[in-house]
DNA sequence: GCTGCTACGTGCGTCAGCAGACAGACGGCA
DNA sequence: TGCCGTCTGTCTGCTGACGCACGTAGCAGC
């Protein structure tokens, strides 16, 4: 076990966690590469050890909108723990990495073998859902502001690097506002010394600074994950 | 089993069936009532028979959200079946009614005896979830008439009423907008003939006429349930 | 009747975000 | 070196929703 370990497996007694990833090999996710496509069936469940995913609510013409971003500390495939076969959004990798991959019946095998295993997924279940509640209201009530500096601050715990790459293009597309709102929230974030952005590359310089600019939304978050997962 | 039995109950086999119905009592749900409270630990679950429930996400001071309804085809009480106490959401009764309503202990003893009521519930939480995707993306880029339409339709279907009691004030509530957009809203649907209101009674006249008025996620979510759970 | 409360309708100024368009800056590549 | 595509910054006019405030209608109780 490394210390870039998937957190959600190495929660696992030993004896699950090394029945799991028996059955699991390791697959580098590349960025902009799509897991999941809603209606999709999907073949295999990832657990990230780094990078990070976003998880988009789409309609074919319409704009996305990000209800939730998974990286170490989650898995991506939640419905297939259900039973579910059907990808209910869109996955997509922003932040490049490894993760520990597992065909869909081997897992479901395996879930139904471990009762830890069976635990952890559901605490992450429930957290996902408050995630995404959470998301819901902030989507709807908080301004583009302090919704990026969020986006930003949970980029940066999931990918664990103070920088990443996304363009302004890209995060209008994940907060569902359009670029030139990006541009002007984020020029402002610049100008008050919290990141730095250069063509798609951005670096968080004072994260300390961007909590205080970003909304509750995010500490409430992070906490959440705590009392679930800590 | 009578024609008004909770539906997922329904689905079960008699044997399961039995067994979870020995453990449940029958319960009244009066408006306004709030069945949980976000932090509160659930001391029951509910499989209601009749009327419908807000899942709403509110922070204290904040105006609320509605983020999932819950009716005859659902349960309250997700987060228990997640092995989760603690309660995510607020949830109110606005439709009155009356459900099954289980211990959260004696319901868990329930969950692990049958698989039958496992596959169920786990296909329920993907609705859910995906529910709660859809109801982000249509807060964000619906416009406040069609999004009413909806959740008119929504209600209608979760009451199997034609009639239910609330006022503008809390429909603001419900969608997240002004008391005087919904205001302005409804006396529009009102003018078309297809709806009818007076002092928090609402009337749905032409239920065609409203289904063309709401957005497309009302459609998307029935056909989303009836795959999961047609 | 009068009072008081709740529910609904309307008007006004403000504003964040929208749509579309354009220009400059940077960087990879031929 | 020069070209071209990508990324970023800025401008225009527009609109849906906001906050606030006031007016009116129905209903209940004394």
């Amino acid at each position: 076990m490394t210390v870039d370990e998937n957190d959600l497996i190495a929660r696992l007694p030993r004896r699950d966690r090394r029945s799991l990833l028996a059955v699991c090999e390791s697959v580098t996710l590349v960025r902009g590469e799509v897991l999941y496509k809603p209606g999709d069936l999907a073949r295999h469940v990832y657990f990230p050890n780094q990078g990070f995913v976003s998880l988009m609510a789409a309609i074919d013409g319409e704009p996305g909108l990000e209800v939730g971003m998974v990286g170490r500390e989650g898995m991506l495939g939640a419905h297939v723990a259900l039973g579910v076969g059907v990808a209910p959004l869109r996955a997509m990798v922003h932040g490049a990495g490894t993760a520990w991959r597992a065909g869909s019946a081997r897992f479901r095998n395996e879930l139904a073998a471990s009762a830890a295993l069976q635990r952890t997924l559901n605490r992450y279940l429930y957290m996902l859902m408050e995630q995404m509640a959470t998301s819901a209201r902030c989507t709807r009530f908080h301004r583009v502001e302090p919704r990026l500096a969020r986006w930003l601050l949970v980029s940066q715990d999931r990918a664990h690097s103070d920088s990443f790459h996304l363009t302004h293009e890209g995060l209008a597309a994940m907060l569902g506002v359009r670029r030139v709102g990006i541009t002007g929230a984020a020029s402002d974030l610049q100008r008050r010394g919290l990141v730095r952005y250069h063509r798609g590359d951005i670096t968080v310089l004072d994260r300390a600074g961007l909590e205080a600019a970003a909304c509750g939304c995010y500490a409430a978050d992070r906490d959440a994950y705590g009392r679930m997962l800590g």
